[in-house]
DNA sequence: AATGAATGAGGATTCATTCAT
DNA sequence: GATGAATGAATCCTCATTCAT
């Protein structure tokens, strides 16, 4: 029974799909298949939204940036001090939304496709820049010159705990966020 | 031009092209005919040697982790201090050998493999295992009961600035070396 | 041309053009894409239907076999007497639709593969049982004890001018059919 | 260590090799590789023997035909009177040799073959030519005119229960020599 | 005589994508 | 809007056969 004003419908449906597929897998070997029998449509149905498979990617690394920048401001919204803005960006890394195994596994594979997709690696090139802008925001404000370089640093931690947590190395998102904010306190001093 | 002894050559030459035709295309969608064909032969020939593509790719693995493993050696058998074998091993890490493109890539490509594949993953905690048992070893000197914590935090950093390295993030390998060093400093302290 | 319901038709095509291709090329050895292009599609369609090609010759083996089923039961149903039974029973084995080269050369291939799949084993064990029930069936109500022997002996009979009659041995189905009432004539007495 | 003389301890082993591939698997899927192992030498010895995968293939029938061929002689020798010597060839073809999984499934397979390769249904005509022959000389002595009738009903049986052997239903060959012989018996009433 | 290195054709299977309905 | 029928390219893998040594 077609219906009109599916397609944000659709498109969730589908955006949600494959990161559940991706997660679920461990891998990019998806199928379009696979992704639209999860969301409930045929095949067709997916090109016929998206054009494509590499789109409908693109669209679900769109989309989790986009939760995690929202969790990001949200957190930052109650955030007052310095330090509790830092903490917020951190804790936001390691959110529930954010940390879960799909979720994960997703991320990770997005930084593989990025290495060969320019639209896939122009957004994370978006969520890098976006990190560093706001932790050099508020570094500066407590460590002045040395802020830079405690961003990068920062970062790749972040990057890190969140690889070895596809490996479930890292169970408690709390305890990563801590590990990450130890290293600043540690470098702010 | 059959000849005989050639499977030692063979298997070296096929694990070659594989890490670099990964590293080149940035993803693990890599045929055994493109690897074959680079490294001088038949796809037949890569079959009767390693059996199927996954054997193949193991191989690749286990010979990264081989020449990551010789290269701490070789570091640690120069270092006297503990302060020197600490930067033996985070060094080795970033060592030229293990900080090329090509390598940076096929690496992470190999942490996605190995969400999927249970022969990937042991071998990948292999190498976890080992560095964290390298780092304790020294931390455990002059840190104490911080070790395990220290360790882990220096691990997932090295995997971060790793994972960074493979958009060019990280171009310089002291750099990387030097960031984790400061760090274990801090926390050391 | 894509059209709606082409599953029945497209499925019959090919357990049709399974037995043909079986039977004039006198082999198993028959590629999925012959069979596709004689049944006038594509080799991914077919998996599509079939999902491989083990499900593809099953299908054409279960297709004989309820060819053979309702030629017993069409023969059957005109048949009064007990030995009109026997009759029809015997000479359904030999009717013009299973009697044709390559219908018996199938057979024969279907044989073979019941060694190795337990699949073609399982249908054929069910119309060995069949044969034997219904041979069993007229024969107690004649010649009482024997008619468990006489049934083999009967069953191996029909098996055997089956496999004489794919290498042109046996021409003439009513000439079959009588060899083997012959030996009931006889056994019965 | 090449040796001079082993043409025919190699070729012996190649035959042997093949027909319990063969039984052992059930199919005339086998590999040249896996016959050329069972005999204990590579694969390129036995193309150098034999040519070809056919010429194996088809050295391994006539062996059969062979053994066969001489068990009949044998049994043959020791009967003296007609009904002895239907005894024995009848019972030749149930022979232990003869009625071995093995065989009887390479047995099977080449009638398959002989669809295809003009050699083998050369060979298998020899064999048919044969035990009609044999049949007919001793038949013609108690049944006149209706011998050759007799003689094609004995084969076919004999094939008929052969056939049924390869799936384990004529577990006895005793049992099923005394089938034919029953046969015989009623029809030169 | 013997090996096994090497090739390359061939085949099953998967899948993104298109398109008639 | 929605389906799923249909294609065909792509890929892994097998294997008979050849040939240098």
């Amino acid at each position: 029974m077609p219906k009109v004003g599916m397609e944000p419908i659709r498109r969730a449906a589908l955006v949600e799909a494959t990161i559940a597929e991706i997660g679920q897998s461990g891998s990019l070997d998806v199928t379009v298949g696979a992704i639209s029998k999860r969301a409930g449509m045929s095949s067709g149905l997916a090109h016929h939204y998206f054009g494509g498979k590499d789109q409908i990617f693109q669209a679900a690394m769109r989309h989790i940036l986009q939760v995690f920048g929202r969790e990001v401001r949200t957190q930052l919204a109650g955030a007052n001090t310095t330090r509790e803005r830092l903490e917020a960006i951190v804790s936001a890394s390691f959110a529930a939304q954010n940390f879960q195994p799909d979720v994960i596994n997703a991320w990770l594979n997005f930084y593989v496709q990025a290495q060969t997709n320019a639209d896939v690696l122009r957004l994370l090139k978006v969520y890098h820049r976006r990190l560093r802008s706001n932790l050099l925001h508020e570094l500066r404000k407590i460590s002045g010159p040395k802020a830079p370089e405690i961003s990068d640093t920062v970062a790749a931690l972040i990057d890190g705990l969140y690889i070895r947590a596809s490996f479930g190395d890292v169970p408690d998102p709390a305890r990563a966020a801590q590990t990450v904010l130890d290293v600043i306190d540690l470098k702010v001093q």
